[in-house]
DNA sequence: CGTTATTGATCAGCATACTGATCATCAGTA
DNA sequence: TACTGATGATCAGTATGCTGATCAATAACG
């Protein structure tokens, strides 16, 4: 066989395992415990209010179903609510708290330092090449997956 | 906040995603039950007979926790056997079976077949940019997840 | 030689991701 | 309006990954 090195499904893993370490390890230094992808839904739900699960979960590429579990524990932490929709009672919609946009500006540092570190052994023009790269690789791929990315509602 | 799309964890989360099905669509296509975890190890058990769980681990980025799990797995498909070490009776010694090295040979075209269609959307100079930036990147963040990779023991 | 530190493996517990099923609700149509 | 199909959400079950703890066995040291 190749060497795993050699495999971008590998490396696939690979880099997605540092991303979360080097996110976790950013986001705790500055006081907060947020996992990437509770931060990733709570910025959205901030610039998208009322947004419901079906939605928020196309828009940042996460099955349905581990939506639900995502939501549970940002409500759990009081950084948001979820109310029955009075248009369409099968959807919830989802709001910030005001702890919830607190926690959202304070830590943004954080995770603009994570974006950074992720990358630190590349120049600034490689980085850019790499998020290129992985790009169109994504939006060539997009559709293979179970939770494809899909623009607004 | 940036696009979902600018942010190098998200990208990172989103190409292991789309690897990840197209390996498991690709192998289940091939009539197998395998997925790229379990792969992994199995291929490197098969280059490095009797290799020790912490060995294997690091060979291929495995957190020592997950390893166990994984090797369950491989033990229950009769793909691989375990077995205690007689020099250092901590350590247990993993070894293919025959259906093992019968399920590698056979599963190996379509594992290569995923790791094209995943970069499909780009040429085979972009392929090969994308696979260089990665290793660049792993290598410069190696030792900030958990479970970083290391060569032979 | 004996105490201590380290190491290989496992376990409990939690958080993504997925498969497939179910339930309530809504939309479209006869 | 009654029926049918589609949709939003949730659930049960499985597989990574991780944190932190534990246990047995080995290594290292005085």
């Amino acid at each position: 066989m190749k060497e795993p090195n050699e495999m971008p499904g590998h490396l696939a893993r690979r880099f997605q395992q540092i991303a979360v370490a080097v996110f976790l390890a950013e986001v705790e230094n500055a006081g907060f415990d947020l996992t990437p992808v509770q931060y990733a839904a709570l910025a959205t739900i901030n610039t998208h209010p009322a947004i419901d699960q079906i939605t928020l979960a196309g828009l940042i590429a996460y099955d349905r179903t581990t939506i639900t579990g995502v939501i549970d524990r940002l409500v759990q932490k009081n950084l948001v609510v979820r109310e029955t929709s009075s248009r369409d009672r099968r959807a919830r919609e989802l709001k910030m708290t005001d702890e919830g946009r607190r926690t959202l500006r304070k830590i943004t540092p954080a995770v603009e330092a994570a974006q950074r570190i992720m990358l630190r052994g590349l120049t600034e023009k490689e980085a850019a090449e790499l998020m290129r790269l992985l790009q169109k690789a994504i939006a060539a791929g997009n559709e293979l997956s179970r939770a494809p990315q899909r623009d607004g509602g």
